[in-house]
DNA sequence: TCAATTATGGACCGTTTGGTTCAAAACATA
DNA sequence: TATGTTTTGAACCAAACGGTCCATAATTGA
């Protein structure tokens, strides 16, 4: 065992607790007092082990990153057919249109929204997920052309771009009241033009 | 005249400064500094004419969904073709992507993704001006129906909830660094599912 | 010119913000 | 048990927050 006093937390618990925390409230919605009262942790804890907030919010986006990459990766695993796959990921992310907490959206995207290109930073931090998770749709595309479900000469980049705004707009205009079954006849027509 | 002193600044003015800020800088990310020294109001002012920070910013929603409304109505007037205007709509938000200043997105889904639907008085404000943006993309498909450009039997209400989703996620990509030629080509691709 | 009325600027308010400091606590090692 | 090391909780900080108050300024109508 390492040397001095035990820390009292989990740090990838505390990360968690903090990444869900700043996913719902957002960077300047969320105080240290949240910070603090959602992850047990004391100031001094926090800042020693986390760096302060602005670092925090950092380890954070990361996180949800990797997070989000691995559990869709294992998802894709599951899926025989690529469209199929990705149907099914913009058909669970309208499930928040009737959850009964507040819609999230998707972490990456709502810091893209709150920045903008403010810091650089960030921006850093934001391009990686958008780009991991379009990696992860490039995949599950790549799968249906072996199938021949969709056109072996579509060009895939482009279309992971196409999907990945699909999918943001309908998660931004859940948070703006739009309703599941709406979302649903959205993601019918979208898919339409992936063949 | 009206009696009194008279006020030493437009209302109309001081409401277009204070939805740029609010615009570009969020609910949260704006201060009281930040909205007196944009609008040049002193605080006392803007507190008698505007009831305070929360109550500006409604009206500043408001005030957004109404000026967009009116310039969007305007441009369609220009054009024979509904899916021209739209395409144009669309293309003309991308020119954020390579513009000096930073993306600022649409104020009102920027609202959406902030407040989610916390706050019902704002959530009735961001449901306004949603259903007022896709108001005028089934007046624009409607007119491409007339024109023989769309099959006659689409379901207009679903496309226009598809065309402001394919728009909001581009813009929210465009502030996570997505280049304009990317989405030029998402456009592109976007446009074909709607025939 | 003198009320009545409205707008303005500045002083002031308590609260909350993110951040620092430091003594006490809890462990490993010797 | 004594020492070195690390974590923790509480006290503390200045600055910024949104908001209120009020004396003064600028106007109209009598």
């Amino acid at each position: 065992m390492s040397i001095g006093r035990p820390q009292e937390f989990n740090y990838d618990e505390v990360l968690d607790r903090a990444t869900e925390t700043f996913w719902i409230l957002g960077y300047d919605g969320t105080s240290m007092v949240d910070l603090l009262s959602k992850t047990g942790l004391s100031k001094s804890s926090l800042y020693q082990t986390f760096g302060g907030k602005a670092e925090l919010f950092q380890k954070c986006l990361e996180n949800y990153t990797r997070f989000m990459s691995k559990s869709l990766l294992n998802e894709l695993k599951k899926y025989e057919s690529g469209k199929d796959f990705i149907e099914y990921v913009l058909i669970s992310s309208t499930k928040e249109a009737n959850s009964k907490t507040k819609p999230r959206g998707c972490f990456i995207m709502n810091t893209a929204t709150e920045f903008s290109k403010r810091d650089s930073a960030i921006l850093g931090y934001v391009e990686n997920g958008i780009s991991e998770f379009r990696r992860i749709f490039i995949l599950a595309l790549a799968k249906s052309q072996m199938n021949g479900e969709i056109d072996k000469h579509l060009d895939l980049e482009e279309v992971s771009f196409y999907i990945i705004s699909v999918m943001t707009g309908l998660r931004t205009l859940i948070k703006g009241g739009m309703k599941e079954a709406e979302a649903l006849t959205t993601i019918k027509l979208a898919m339409t033009c992936i063949k």
